[in-house]
DNA sequence: CTCTGTGAAGTCATTCACAGCG
DNA sequence: CGCTGTGAATGACTTCACAGAG
């Protein structure tokens, strides 16, 4: 194990393998190679190995890695057998459809509290959450009596950077910014940005693209095919 | 002007500059240079300037930029100027949130069609939206006669690949994909991957280790930065 | 003099390739 | 043997630094 610093780059892949390693433990596998975990998203092997290299030397040569170990250890590495509760900041769209999310509960994270400075919607349930919502004022308050540790921007963008510097001032460490804005954070505060904009202007820029997808050799049809990443990102 | 490949890296900032030029021109301003824009978001100057160099000279040395020239340069790039018609599969709550939202239509994008598989939500309203849930099995129908030329997947991980299946099928050529699975395209067809679950599982890295700096890292715009490769692909 | 556009240098990330363990 | 762990090589992205236009 090395105490460099470690690439966001590698702690995404992380979150990758563990959900991979979660399908193959429910499906009653006991070990997998590097190049058989690498085959599933078509990244290289050595990338994998490398990655959990930084956090210790799980592997046992000419096996792989046990599944079940490998995931108790990135789940740890990911500080996912600590429990989270998360405060969301907007009740409109966006912000109840997140209450009501449950993708949140498989990272060991619980939704305990929705804000908004909407007096029609304040003292309502959002929903068919068991959450009520809170006036934004009120935040401070309900962030110690409920002990949130990560807070969601879901608020327009005019607002957010408003609203970062209220959560900031409750003491939150961890954001998520739904909102389409770069916000300002201060040093020791994770801000992470899910950019719904960004997303959607990326695929109109590869659809005004003419493409170059026309293949003229077999070959490159496989190559491609083997070599492709994978992909992702974002909400 | 060069007619190498353009990272993505690249058009997501340009889609962070646009933002910036246009509530720049709202505000009245004429000129800027690349170093005031870098200040913005703490990106460096030389960085804007290549970025868009790739595209044309768009800048007067010793003035900087017009801010309503770069702003229409920048959404032609983007394709911007060309209308974008999308479809929704899954009307659960991420879906219904997203009919609702009006964000796409900055970009030019316009949601004509939510589909569902499940008989109790076919056929009603969602939202405030004026959209009729349709049948998923009719969707081959329905992106001809609304041409529709952008999936938004938003069903659970489990149907996630099927649906990119069906999706294919009818010709959509760009895909905004919500569920926490990695899925394989042909090529020729780009999914963009929004992840809540990475971000989230970086956000609980994030605080098991709060003795590490925070730098915002322009790169994690998007959840999960894919590998760029073979001329196109994924997020 | 200011600010762009761009080669060159620097930094960071991925892939190769192989020693060495089981 | 097969497969991990890792230095070395490669490749990608960013920043520097400056020539040259206005």
């Amino acid at each position: 194990m090395k105490s460099e610093k470690i690439s966001e780059l590698t702690t995404n892949r992380l979150s990758v393998y563990l959900r991979c390693l979660n399908l193959l433990a429910a499906a009653g596998i006991k070990t997998i190679s590097s190049q058989a975990l690498a085959d599933q998203f078509n990244l290289n092997s050595a990338q994998i190995r490398k990655d959990l290299a930084y956090f210790g030397e799980f592997g046992v040569r000419g096996v792989g890695y046990f599944v079940e170990d490998l995931r108790e250890h990135i789940t740890k590495i990911l500080g996912l057998d600590n429990a989270h509760r998360v405060g969301i900041i907007g009740a409109g769209n966006l912000g109840t459809a997140l209450a009501n999310y449950n993708g949140f509960t498989t990272s060991n994270f619980t939704v305990v509290a929705i804000f908004d400075n909407d007096r029609e919607k304040i003292g309502k349930q959002v929903g068919r959450a068991p959450l009520m919502v809170h006036d934004v004022k009120r935040m401070a308050r309900v962030v110690r009596d409920e002990e949130i540790d990560v807070a969601v921007i879901a608020v327009p963008a005019r607002a957010a950077q408003r609203v970062l510097n209220q959560v900031m001032a409750t003491g939150i460490k961890a954001v998520l910014n739904f909102a389409p804005a770069r916000l300002h954070a201060r040093l020791g505060v994770k801000v992470k940005n899910v950019d719904l904009t960004i997303a959607l202007e990326s695929l109109s820029y590869f659809l005004a693209r003419p493409q170059v997808a026309c293949i003229t050799n077999p070959r490159s049809v496989l190559s491609y095919e083997e070599k492709r990443k994978p992909e992702e990102h974002e909400l």
